[in-house]
DNA sequence: GCTCAGTCAGTGATAAAGTCACACAAGCTC
DNA sequence: GAGCTTGTGTGACTTTATCACTGACTGAGC
């Protein structure tokens, strides 16, 4: 496998000797796909800097629904965890490992002391929750306004581009918080006009769904 | 009206040197009652600290339709425009005073300095934003997985203890997040169960509801 | 190969919520 | 009072959610 180049560049403004500090005393951990990074409820180990990777992150509601919040990409930072790290209650969301995840896992003390001395530290982290609460805003009102059918077909034109796609009808609907009736109905619809070849678990894209 | 108690917690931490300092430069900013504090993709004179009062916050999809997202208090802080702020882009919503506001803008420089040289500072806010983030992500369950009813009867009971409430239908569902009709079906269905009174602007609460 | 259990998808019936169109009522200005 | 604005009520219809059930596909064990 060879050494991975671990970084992030939330350490790129730190002053070299701070870097090599803490560089030297983390170690990164390995998630492989289907992991739990946290759950909800739990208390809050560190702060999970995702070097590589994907995570997402979603919530069950009180009827047992769940719904994906986002996702954190190599160079992210799991924002939600800074709340949970301070005032030590549980969020109720959790973050499952969708594609293996080398993740460094700051801890506490190690964060305050780098928001103490690091302005670009700090900087990196207001970006990063600034970024969250913009999403959290649009995922508000895309599930509040936004029709399940357009919803569903931007989702898949976003990852439509190999032609094709492994998932269930379940997942879909976690995706977008709906239920799974409700996807297989759309998605037969798309099949019926021609956009799309389904199979068990997977989603095929025709030529006439990019039009 | 006499000379009102200008304060803010997030200052309590602060060395009393810079304390003073920065609130003679400060001067309060007063807004009234339907005034808006910013709109949609404006961009951000400063970071909003609210002294009193109450600000609502809304968004407007892309339909046209509003949301509030959420409300700031006494004591509060506009944690939205901290990203605005940093990045220079405007969020997509807009905060309207419901009850006269008495605000600290800070400017963008005494912000970042602040943020320099005070841990307790950070720490206000760092919690503000944490707050924010757990608000909107329970915001989303809510809007995804609860039924209207249930939601309209809650937000309701919380602020029944008058035992009358002056809101227009369209208020309400925008509250929500809906469209009025649904509101005045829902209303009047409470009505026909004995449980409120309604009039033009006006919603009373029986003994019934509260059962 | 065959059986069986578990997972996944399809579908009808019904209820809840959103949309559209319009009627009408209350309060305001002139 | 006439004419206007704002707020509410309601029918018709569409979309989405929920419940109940069916059957199809897959992999493990025999």
């Amino acid at each position: 496998m060879g050494v991975p180049r671990v970084r992030h560049s939330i350490f790129d403004t730190l002053p070299e000797s701070l870097r090599s500090e803490i560089l030297g005393v983390f170690q990164t951990m390995h998630f492989e796909h289907g992991k739990i990074l946290f759950c909800a409820g739990e208390p809050c180990s560190g702060l999970p800097l995702v070097l590589s990777g994907v995570v997402r992150v979603q919530m069950t509601g009180l009827s047992g629904n769940n719904i994906v919040l986002y996702r954190m990409g190599a160079d992210e930072i799991c924002t939600l965890s800074i709340g949970c790290l301070m005032t030590g209650e549980g969020f109720r969301a959790e973050a499952v490992v969708e594609e293996d995840t080398e993740v460094f896992m700051m801890p506490r003390d190690v964060f305050d002391r780098l928001m103490d001395q690091s302005a670009g530290f700090r900087r990196g982290i207001m970006d990063s929750y600034g970024r969250r609460l913009n999403d959290l805003m649009l995922l508000v009102e895309e599930v509040a306004f936004r029709r399940m059918d357009e919803r569903l077909f931007c989702w898949l034109e976003a990852r439509a581009e190999q032609g094709f796609l492994m998932i269930t009808h379940q997942e879909l609907a976690t995706e977008l918080g709906t239920a799974r009736e409700v996807i297989s109905r759309l998605l037969k619809e798309l099949e019926r006009k021609g956009k799309l070849r389904l199979a068990r678990r997977r989603i095929e894209f025709t030529r006439q769904f990019f039009d």
